[in-house]
DNA sequence: GTGAATGCAAAACCTTTGCAACTGG
DNA sequence: CCAGTTGCAAAGGTTTTGCATTCAC
């Protein structure tokens, strides 16, 4: 008899993610639904944009519960807050090595990938004794749409 | 008699770094502040430090100015906008390319330069008729004095 | 059962805006 | 002279906090 005390909800890619990473945040359905809605999102969505989305489906939701499980995702290192403008945080669950492309006209974000392999910390002299736990690298630029207009 | 229309106050770098750069920035008392606070600054302070900093010499200043002015010497491409945390931003007087290394225990920021002359955007698969300005490229992790606590 | 997560609302914080007064070029 | 800059105060937007309630484990 396969797995009897499964929840009736349908498995997500969160557990899945935790598995593989060994993470060990407290499972809700409000997170499974943050994280399903920012993985389901390709444009590197804002807290609000992620409340906002989700209040179609769960109308219940509270902004200030968003941002707490964002946080809690994010310090378990299942996904990734990014910054690249002044006064508001953008939110990734794409864990790959890449970088951020940002079209500075259209706002639009665009994740690119590393040609090769390559250590890029290899690349900079840091102070001695430094511990490097992740980079984030933003390339600022114009789309190509933006650039024929 | 030397220069007599020349005021008061003594030319700082941020003339001789306008001149470098071709740029065009009306010359205010609260500008040249600004700069030179920054100018001045090891540590990649936020408007607010900037604010308090120069508050100390210039009680009139307001904190609106501060980012008026940082934002009219960012766009002229004369100081740097950081975003390294959620919520609020740095600035950086340092042009040379070099990465920003994050101490996520005590906050601290410490530039690093390349270890070689290389072409960073070379790395990165992007997509076709991107226009690259500039790179942002942030290090998170410990710095020695607090890893070897 | 129990510690952790949530909703709500208010607060705190960072940043922008509007307007009258002033000033650099 | 005059467009651009400033101070002030208020508004706007983002993020955090406190507390009673609910829930996952």
């Amino acid at each position: 008899m396969p797995s009897p005390t499964r929840p009736a909800s349908k498995p997500t890619g969160l557990e899945c993610r935790m598995a593989v990473l060994g993470a060990d945040v407290r499972l809700t359905p409000h997170r499974r639904e943050v994280f399903d809605t920012l993985a389901a999102s390709t444009d590197h969505p804002t807290a609000l944009d992620i409340f906002t989305r989700i209040k179609d489906r769960s109308p219940g939701i509270s902004l200030a519960t968003v941002y707490n499980c964002l946080d809690h995702l994010t310090s378990a290192g299942l996904i990734k807050q990014v910054h690249l403008e002044r006064g508001q945080s953008r939110y990734c669950a794409n864990l790959q090595e890449h970088v951020h492309f940002h079209c500075e006209t259209c706002g639009k974000v665009i994740d690119a990938h590393p040609a090769a392999d390559f250590d890029p910390a290899r690349f900079w002299i840091l102070p001695k004794g430094t511990k490097v736990t992740r980079m984030d690298i933003a390339i600022h630029g114009t789309c190509e749409a933006c650039a024929n207009k």
